[in-house]
DNA sequence: TGGCGCTATTGAACAAACGTCAATAGAGTC
DNA sequence: GACTCTATTGACGTTTGTTCAATAGCGCCA
């Protein structure tokens, strides 16, 4: 498990250690843990001491920090933006995208969620930003805005929608009960024009 | 802000004292804080020895615990049930409940939310309960079951539908956009059967 | 090639907080 | 007023977050 086994310290650019630390961080979050862990084994694991960890990274909050903007920008860049005039064929695709991402990635996703719900303003905020630009990129290109228009209101439900999305999906990955993935993609992807409808 | 300014020691029958620990562990949630205060800092503000909470409710966790079960409970009972025939009127009702209770109680509930969602394996699971207390009590008394249906799909929707409102009454307490408080209720309330619909 | 300097890295030391347990002292009872 | 039961305490051991002066790897220059 440790990375460093012979005795001797290695030295490596700021860089390369702050990546294989995040990395190592990144990997435990999938392994569901991270947050009760303690510094003594993070740097156990990763092969150096303590005080380097402090050194990168300021505190334990302050680590934990980097790695849950790394994994956000991870869920951001893997769901890849969809490039279609139809708006209602960029929402299908990007929902489509989401559910493969949590599939593919369930423990570290439910850990990136527990702890932004969970956790610090700062944690929240970067998990918020995240959200927002997952679904922003769906929209930015609708000139129109006949089906979505931009209104407070819809601004209000795209966001709740996005919670909607997240505890459909991950309730679906739990127990599927014999919905298909596009099934969990259609009722996603219907929800927000009817949810719009709605509210109109 | 202590309970005993007196040095001697206050001895009262457990059921009381645990309410009061309860009760104090409660209004540091409205608060805002508990989860980043100490044991010996509890135990300074209840006015009692650390022993006492680890007599009482064996880790700081099982305080925690205990002290999110009541919360918990509480916004169940606050938010009492609707006894009228008609499905959609419950719905509303219930609703606006919920919307009044979040209002008046904007702090704590954020508390519980934050607690649940980033908590344990335990605390997610009482407030689970908690919510599908909230909704199971709209529909239990559906006997046509016409316009919500009983199915593994609706189930899932009415689940995630329960996400969609707690996310869309916290962003509008916490930035109202100009919608009212029939607005927001109308939004959340309307958006189930639309939600149903959609995914049927 | 060998010494030198910069700085990445370390580990001992400190403080704060969790949890345990044998001793203590209220409150009701006879 | 003594006695018993048990609610309550506070000192102690352990774990964990954090700091900082000392150490040593790696590139550079002679």
């Amino acid at each position: 498990m440790s990375a460093n086994t012979s005795g001797g310290r290695t030295r490596l650019s700021p860089e390369q250690r702050r990546d294989q630390l995040l990395g190592m961080g990144v990997e435990l979050f999938s392994n569901g843990s991270i947050e009760e862990i303690s510094i003594d084994r993070l740097a156990e694991v990763a092969g150096v001491s303590r005080g380097l960890l402090y050194h990168y990274f300021g505190s334990k909050q302050g680590f934990y920090e980097a790695v849950v903007r790394h994994a956000a920008d991870d869920l951001v860049a893997q769901t890849a933006p969809v490039d279609d005039p139809d708006l209602l064929v960029r929402l299908h695709r990007s929902v489509a995208a989401y559910v493969d991402y949590v599939v593919a990635n369930e423990q570290g996703y439910r850990s990136l969620v527990r702890a932004a719900a969970g956790g610090n303003e700062t944690l929240r905020q970067i998990y918020d930003e995240a959200r927002f630009a997952l679904t922003d990129r769906i929209f930015r290109e609708d000139a129109a805005g006949d089906l979505i228009p931009d209104t407070p209101a819809t601004r209000l439900v795209v966001r709740a929608w996005s919670s909607f999305a997240e505890e459909a999906v991950l309730s679906w990955c739990e127990q599927p009960r014999g919905i298909d993935r596009a099934g969990i993609v259609r009722i996603v992807a219907d929800a927000l024009p009817a949810l719009v409808a709605a509210a109109g």
